[in-house]
DNA sequence: TATAGTGCATCAGTGCCATAATACAGCGCG
DNA sequence: CGCGCTGTATTATGGCACTGATGCACTATA
């Protein structure tokens, strides 16, 4: 429902900054060539770019002309507070309301792990 | 995140799925005409009848010609007996994993009811 | 029969997404 | 310098989803 017709280079957005948060792109290190992490991913360079973009218009990765990008210094703990805020004032009231809606209690979820 | 830019007839596709589980479309009943929905919300006929369509298919609405559309029996426990399995099964997994990246604790939501 | 209300099919327009083929500009290194 | 690697800009193209305008078939009612 949340991850199959959502477009790649949105995807791909996700992927980069899940890796960022969980440390895999470490800060003031490099990260995947546009072109490397197409051929990885089997995506266009394009549409890779396209997804990168996103984080240098915010400052999260640096770009150094004929070198390459590299993840700025506090994107990770910038991006998690930013997810995290969103998630809370967003993405919870209406997952939420859809869990009182179907008539599911909280503490049946939290059992799982 | 989740509102914003999502097509309008999954929007409404969403809201007519609440509202019948919810009660507020009764089953044997008739709901809005195509056009009215449409007035009501601002919306092309076309497009309403394209949140309908999903639910016609599911034999969760059944269309009279020329009269309009009705609530299925048991549409609504159907609904959401379904809409409970996709949640449990596939969106919860994915919120729970982004809740772990983003070091949210499940306690701390529970409080907020 | 006439009218007004249904849903529905058809055709067209628009915009986003993804891809492709180039070309250009900056940097490191031998 | 010359080579190879970076990111970026440009232009064009195909596909697809979304939305919309119009007209038709059907039904209930007077």
């Amino acid at each position: 429902m949340s991850n199959q017709s959502k477009p790649v280079y949105l995807k791909l957005r996700d992927m980069i900054a899940a890796a960022i948060i969980d440390g895999r792109y470490r800060e003031e290190e490099m990260l995947p060539s546009v072109r490397a992490l197409a051929a990885e991913q089997g995506a266009n360079p394009l549409t890779v770019a396209k997804a990168y973009q996103q984080f240098q218009a915010d400052g999260l990765v640096e770009v150094q002309r004929g070198v390459g990008m590299y993840v700025a210094r506090g994107a990770a703990e910038t991006l998690r507070k930013r997810e995290r805020e969103t998630f809370l004032k967003q993405e919870w009231p209406e997952i939420r309301g859809r869990m009182k809606r179907l008539g599911i209690a909280p503490e049946e979820l939290i059992e799982r792990t």
